[in-house]
DNA sequence: ACCTACAGCAACCTACTGGTTGCATGTTAG
DNA sequence: CTAACATGCAACCAGTAGGTTGCTGTAGGT
């Protein structure tokens, strides 16, 4: 219920934005070692320099990522705000999943005898 | 370091996978709901059964969901653990940040003198 | 002043993705 | 047996995503 609604609303471009490899080991890059240029994060990837722009802007648009222009480079850092957001979204599905299924257990044990169905119980009672 | 050695290989295509509206609700809906046909599934939607087939498939393909054929319908229901992994890749990342910017901070801390620079402190030592 | 490194912009290409329609298949209820 | 239901499979289509090349602009070092 709580996760239909609207908390969701915002956390799939997010997702989407980590969906990719190269973009994953950029936002790992730029978490190991901090702030840094455009050109540094190219050096030691397969991909062309604008491949990573590309990138960083769709990450950015994510909000997990901005850049400020220093000088002749522009310096890009993590925002770790949404990979919050992010984060508390998984919280909340896994929390749900586990409260289910505590819920479907009380109830399978709190009806044992009431249909008294052979084989759908858990533990058979003697 | 450690979040760039192997943890991410496989988490790429799981936030792939979380990363489109359509999935995400189906995962909450399966997460609330609990295993559902699809038809069920598709009631409610705006998009055609088939296309919820396919979203079932890319989210299986990425281990979140499992579905088997029972009689004439097949039920999916979520599948928790991949979601784990997910939920641990985003842990790793926040805390590695956290660490870093505590290092930082020491770092920042430990050396007021040593070179002196000023406009760089923190606070201004009188 | 000049050369070089860092970056932004734009066009282009290929492949995949989300979605559809149409038809075939297996299953359960009468 | 037959009708209705729940799926599966395949072809097809438009839009987008990842990536490249080429050119321009601008900041720094010497």
């Amino acid at each position: 219920m709580a996760v239909k609604s609207g908390a969701f609303r915002g956390s799939a471009p997010i997702f989407a934005a980590l969906g990719d490899g190269t973009r994953l080991r950029l936002v790992a890059r730029l978490c190991a070692g901090g702030p840094q240029s455009i050109a540094r994060l190219t050096a030691g990837s397969e991909i062309t320099r604008q491949a990573v722009t590309k990138h960083l802007l769709v990450l950015a648009d994510a909000g997990l990522v901005r850049g400020v222009r220093k000088g002749r480079e522009s310096r890009w850092a993590l925002e770790p705000e949404q990979l919050e957001v992010a984060r508390r979204y998984l919280d909340l599905i896994s929390e749900q999943w586990t409260q289910r299924l505590e819920a479907l257990e009380r109830h399978l044990e709190s009806m044992p005898e009431t249909k008294a169905r052979a084989g759908k119980r858990k533990r058979s009672p003697a």
